[in-house]
DNA sequence: AAAGGCTTTCAAAGCGCTTTGAATGGCATT
DNA sequence: AATGCCATTCAAAGCGCTTTGAAAGCCTTT
């Protein structure tokens, strides 16, 4: 069933049932109520293809998940975030497409997205120190946000992020406030942007102590779990081991706790723990009272707020960018505690 | 840049640039050159409504993600599995789209979809018992595949699943073996498919030994890591605690460890524990020694060949449907032993 | 009675591509 | 010289929708 057989059915022009179907208002209210019924009746919705190349819109949103960091795909915050930006186009009456490029491909594939109609706009993920996405995306005039940010990208642009500097400056202080001395970092790649922000509010928290950083502390990689583990049973094994931990992620700090646990001691008593928390739906850190003390922010709250942002930019390309700076809240768990005194 | 204007600049017809773009064989070779140095030059590539409209294919594949399910699409194993197909996709120059329906709209959003002609096929996930989507896809004429399988769905379909009946029914004859009597399962939802599969592999392999099932060590919930902690908290505490126990997943594992070693126990030698392992890249099973006994199957692989199967119908959608059972490894690391003796 | 102004409907063009069916020109064959 | 056959190329139709510009019909106003 299409618009040209309906609008044969209802003996009217196909200019007229389209402009009844999408709420226009020269249409007879009478004639509307017929051509909706028929529309109804004979289960007819017009063709997307058709009235995306009519309209010069695809009601479709892009996410470019480059093959090489295939995990970042694969990354259950990841998950929960689309989740969140999925609820907002789903309401909205977008779609979401993704698109799986080959390594260092990026660039060329937003080019073909944009020449090719695909999308209407794009949502940036895991921004890097100096993305370069940014620039092409500029430079292409394709709407898009970018959830985090990137130091050193020179044009002004939409983001939406997490104060990372200042919540693992926090996070520092907090363990610095417990006595502890010998704090270690388990960043995420270290050419991610927020793992740059998150080392610097780190350090910036030790410096104003006068705490010396020791390099031999401070890991990155990516955030699995048994990433977690392997560095922290590496730390636990120097000589001079750390009495706290800074963790990336939620999943590192599962390999972490069971690092500690298998060298026999005890979290929040031997070594104190502190993880970002991004609320994942399938890992949430405790029922009532947390498992780790955490700086928390809602990843899944992020990808609507995005999602939200993306669609005004789409609407009106032209605005000036937005930015939005989240906070994480500091939640006390059952993983810190009073920085062991020697023996 | 389009076609019309690429083949003014070319002073050839539409059809000639077009059809030496697109290979056919009737254009001179060099012709065909010519034409391709210049999309190459200026830029050129097919807008792709257009293509879709006039072929009729979108070269796109949906994936439909409920929104009461919304767990389904955050779900750390959702991740691997799409990011397989995603591959697949990639290669074969298909598009993944997600559509977020909200509640019980399933039926409609294929509907719209084979309408619309948004996209070219489906992949149906996380099936249930007498699964609906089943019938209306056949019905609808809209070529998909399944990951799982649905008992009670009376048409023949295509499906790739993984043996969970005979996984879980050696898992539990291995710990038999092992001298466990009081054998817990935690298992998924149990109006998933694969749940109801893997807990008639236990109560197969229990009986076969006639060992009496108790139904206070049988439980059903979403596989998160808080539900795997609350209810092996909860066994633990019972008069008659469980020996070991059966995880449906590495991120409920995770959760049963966590209140074993709460306990004061040690896993593996007062509680045995074995987990279905989807090798999430995210949470690996160790890195040499696993650290859970696991019945293993790699759910990023199953994205592949559930992706190809799609394809190939897609190519040819009246042929018959296919079928794949995947058997998973049983792997053994360090989280089983022998069943404790007495007290 | 003619003119002007609404409201409602319509025919046709256009979005950018693929594909059908026809035309062109060169060459070998009769 | 006429015929037929390839190898190439082309004009035009069609995919299903939106939107422009015009027309029709009916009142109201002069």
């Amino acid at each position: 069933m299409n618009l040209k057989e309906l609008s044969e059915i209802l003996g009217l022009s196909q200019t007229t049932v389209s402009r009844a179907l999408n709420g226009y208002p020269e249409v007879n209210a009478e004639t509307r109520e017929r051509v909706e019924a028929a529309a109804r009746k004979h289960n007819y919705s017009p063709n997307r293809r058709a009235t995306s190349l009519a309209t010069g819109r695809s009601m479709t949103i892009g996410h470019v998940i480059p093959a090489s960091t295939q995990h970042e795909m694969v990354n259950p915050i990841f998950g929960d975030f689309v989740a969140g930006a999925a609820g907002v186009y789903g309401e909205e009456g977008y779609d979401m497409l993704f698109s799986h490029v080959t390594d260092g491909d990026e660039e060329r594939a937003y080019t073909d997205l944009k020449r090719k109609g695909t999308v209407d706009g794009v949502i940036v993920q895991g921004p890097k120190v100096n993305d370069a996405r940014i620039e092409v995306l500029t430079r292409l005039g394709l709407p898009f946000v970018v959830h985090g940010r990137s130091s050193g990208a020179g044009q002004d642009y939409s983001w939406v992020d997490v104060n990372n500097r200042r919540s693992f400056k926090r996070a520092t202080e907090f363990l610095l406030d417990l006595g502890h001395r010998r704090i270690a970092l388990i960043n995420g790649l270290e050419d991610m942007d927020f793992a740059q922000r998150r080392r610097a509010g780190y350090l910036e928290a030790l410096a104003e102590r006068g705490v010396t950083p020791d390099p031999a502390l401070m890991r990155s990689a990516e955030m699995t779990e048994v990433y977690g583990h392997h560095e922290t049973r590496d730390m636990l094994a120097l000589s001079d081991p750390p009495t706290a931990i800074l963790a990336a992620s939620m999943i590192s700090a599962i390999g972490v706790r069971r690092a500690i646990e298998e060298a026999g001691l005890t979290i929040g008593k031997d070594v104190s723990v502190i993880t970002h928390d991004d609320e994942l739906s399938y890992l949430r850190n405790g029922q009532d009272v947390p498992i780790f003390t955490a700086t928390r922010s809602s990843v899944h709250q992020a990808g609507r707020v995005l999602a939200e942002m993306l669609l005004r930019r789409i609407e009106d390309p032209s605005a000036v960018p937005e930015q939005i700076l989240l906070e994480a809240e500091l939640v006390v768990g059952r993983s810190t505690g009073p920085a062991p005194t020697g023996d």
